[in-house]
DNA sequence: GTCTATAGTACGATAGAC
DNA sequence: GTCTATCGTACTATAGAC
């Protein structure tokens, strides 16, 4: 069978879909239960401190599958700038935004974590850190690459951040204009940024 | 007497504060009314539409007061990307990530709507347009000015949106970071964006 | 017009049967 | 270990006294 998928690993990854589309708040533990076909018992037996474990096991499960999904696509193209740009033109595929709900919700799954962190920035000092950790995890994978491609470790280290934040600004632009031109408009800056 | 405020002012800005800080989801009216010392009633006699018109003249009220904000900064420097980069440094101050409260609470009004933005971009198509007619607008602030500094229009309006998406994603940055580091960052690399 | 009391629902969490 | 029933609380919203 290949629908062996454990009861907590359909726990998480519906909580995981639904924390990134909908929010923290906004996601109901009994909805993730329904969309999951699983039952309460079992959400506190998997995730004995409920909802904050959940979201924080979510984030992380987010961030180890983009910092592959980066650190891949880099590697493709040696190239600094243009892997970068490229890298970032891919992620266009990710905010399909078809009317149909099935689609967008499969479509941006596992890619940000820009609403969580927005969201516990202020409010919870434990998953504030947990989204940090990711945002840092990535920006490194820039960073790393930069200082492959020949320029200083510092200059590294403040373009990575850049960059890091270009992204994550598409992402905010691009749910909220529904259209995947910021992501276009972005990864076509990439080489004039880094022609320094 | 200069505490001569409307109650309906008084709902009004402490619930752009609370959305902007928690979170649409996270903010309750009840909190609402107590931090601005209303009761319920007049909540609803006010916005009689309740929590989703009260986010909707939040967001409006932030997307004049940001726009007003950006563009007097942009007129007091006439090359663009120094007006650009010395706009974007100024929200610095805005970011001062104290332990009290307060201070936080303070200086972080008025200033962003992504957290609305992403909360409500696939679930409430109202609010979502709002929060993007604020994008545009301050979107094209930045492309007016690019287009008076020489830029041809459509390199302006490309422009402006990967300025506008820079800073939003340095805002969600520094507020994950607690650092304001994000838009030090961001603002340093406007000239090299711009001299193309 | 201003306010209180409360309805009705959904939430996160728990206790305990099997 | 898996699941159901239910607790207590907080939510948005409303009805109606004054």
């Amino acid at each position: 069978m290949d629908d062996e998928i454990s009861t907590r690993d359909r726990i998480l990854k519906t909580a995981t879909v639904l924390f990134q589309l909908k929010g923290y708040h906004a996601t109901g533990l009994n909805e993730i239960l329904r969309e999951s076909n699983a039952p309460k018992g079992s959400l506190y037996y998997y995730f004995p401190e409920g909802k904050e474990q959940l979201a924080l096991e979510a984030v992380n499960l987010t961030k180890d599958f983009v910092e592959k999904l980066i650190t891949e696509r880099l590697a493709k193209i040696q190239d600094p700038a243009m892997s970068i740009k490229n890298s970032i033109e891919e992620m266009t595929y990710l905010m399909n935004t078809k009317k149909d709900n099935r689609t967008t919700l499969k479509s941006i799954q596992n890619v940000s974590v820009s609403l969580i962190a927005l969201e516990t920035a202020v409010t919870n000092e434990t998953l504030r850190k947990t989204c940090e950790s990711a945002f840092d995890a990535w920006q490194d994978a820039y960073t790393q690459k930069l200082i492959e491609g020949g320029f200083s470790r510092k200059k590294a280290e403040t373009l990575g951040l850049v960059i890091q934040s270009m992204v994550e600004g598409a992402i905010t632009m691009a749910l909220t204009k529904k259209s995947d031109e910021p992501f276009i408009a972005v990864a076509r800056q990439i080489p004039v940024l880094l022609a320094q």
